[in-house]
DNA sequence: TATCAAATTTAGGCAAAGCTAAATATTTGA
DNA sequence: TCAAATATTTAGCTTTGCCTAAATTTGATA
């Protein structure tokens, strides 16, 4: 079955929803997520579900079927595959991947993913650190935490980051935060959980609450 | 601007039409390149129009305008660029690119297609020996002759081929024809002008007519 | 339990890009 | 030159995927 890439983008908010720890979703949180208008969810939750990708019930909300989730993680696949692509074969920074990646997901072609994830070498994580599921749909978890939720004098590594926008993943690179980098926490602001943290004995920065929800460490 | 998927195959389709010879392209010559119904042509073509992406009138037809030209001939390098990343960084056969290319040719991306052109090493030629235009919509033309026209004895080389689909091309590869292959035309039948050609000393086969005047030599 | 807010659905619309069938133009060639 | 063939356009319809505005349903709470 050949969907549209308005079906996989449903499919896909649905399964990203269901990672976030929803095992039901409603149309209110698919329509945040696509920022589109929730009367326009009641229609293609309709079409999802009369094609068996999901089940839905106004009371129960959406869950993807077996052929959905298959669908949704195979999209997720090749979205992580082609930001890893970019970013180790085409010499793309990791703020400038999302956008391209979001059209390359879409592209049907099952020995191209199969020769692009060979030519990377089969990798398990993209370039924010996300897992990258396995054509089983099966993906390496890493048990992270915030880093506002770590405690002063702690040493941490970044492992990924909640946050792919270009914004955000600029204002990471100016203060010198970047993947596996190492970091230790001097200062908790008690007035607003902001962060002092030294950057692997380079320098200390401050990084607001906000950033550090978004940066995930072991 | 951004232009559909659909308006860039359309200024395709007149760009490949223009260098078959004709200055100026009719709707019903789009319309069987596209395979699409002329009725529809009338639509689009007035849409393009409106954008100043081609100049038409019902009496000469449409013709590219410097904008429009940019953009198809962009695609087109789009297209012939993906085709020879495949075939030469992902193990793709010369008749498993064209319909994946179809699609990457829409991927908006100036870095990604100057990446992928720096990688492969800036060809001039696609895997089927279509000339690649470069930024500045400009490539090398060679004036080859079809193999129909080629006189009995003479030892040519193959440089292109006139069709693209996988149909012709595994034929193409069952009689061992390639591209660059040498190839002397031992006779040309006399009741159908079909071909017996050796192949670089290794084998004799027949080709048909047809096949043969998509087959192009120097 | 009555009410208010949030979520969902309905109804009606729009733009894109195609279609068919019928009406018009235009060419061509007998 | 006039009729047949070919090309083009019009009119009206379809699907996809979105929209707004107005119900309606559900759920939480006072």
């Amino acid at each position: 079955m050949i969907l549209s890439n308005a079906e996989e983008n449903y499919l896909k908010a649905i399964y990203a929803l269901n990672l976030l720890g929803k095992e039901r979703v409603n149309n209110q949180a698919i329509a945040d997520k696509l920022t589109i208008n929730p009367a326009s969810v009641t229609d293609m939750v309709r079409k999802l579900d009369e094609k068996k990708l999901i089940s839905y019930s106004r009371s129960e909300g959406a869950r993807l079927t077996r052929e959905g989730l298959r669908i949704a993680s195979k999209t997720v696949r090749k979205h992580r595959l082609w930001e890893t692509f970019l970013v180790e074969k085409l010499n793309f920074t990791w703020d400038e991947v999302h956008d391209v990646a979001e059209q390359l997901e879409h592209i049907q072609s099952d020995k191209l993913l199969d020769e692009i994830d060979k030519l990377l070498g089969h990798p398990k994580f993209d370039p924010h650190g996300d897992p990258i599921p396995d054509a089983n749909g099966k993906m390496t978890r890493i048990h992270s935490t915030p880093l506002s939720e770590i405690k002063e004098g702690s040493k941490v590594k970044v492992v990924s980051v909640g946050d792919n926008s270009a914004a955000f993943l600029r204002y990471l690179d100016k203060q010198g935060i970047s993947l596996n980098g190492i970091l230790v926490v001097k200062e908790i602001q008690s007035f607003d959980q902001s962060l002092l943290v030294e950057i692997k004995g380079k320098k200390e920065v401050f990084l607001s609450t906000e950033a550090c929800k978004k940066i995930f460490v072991v």
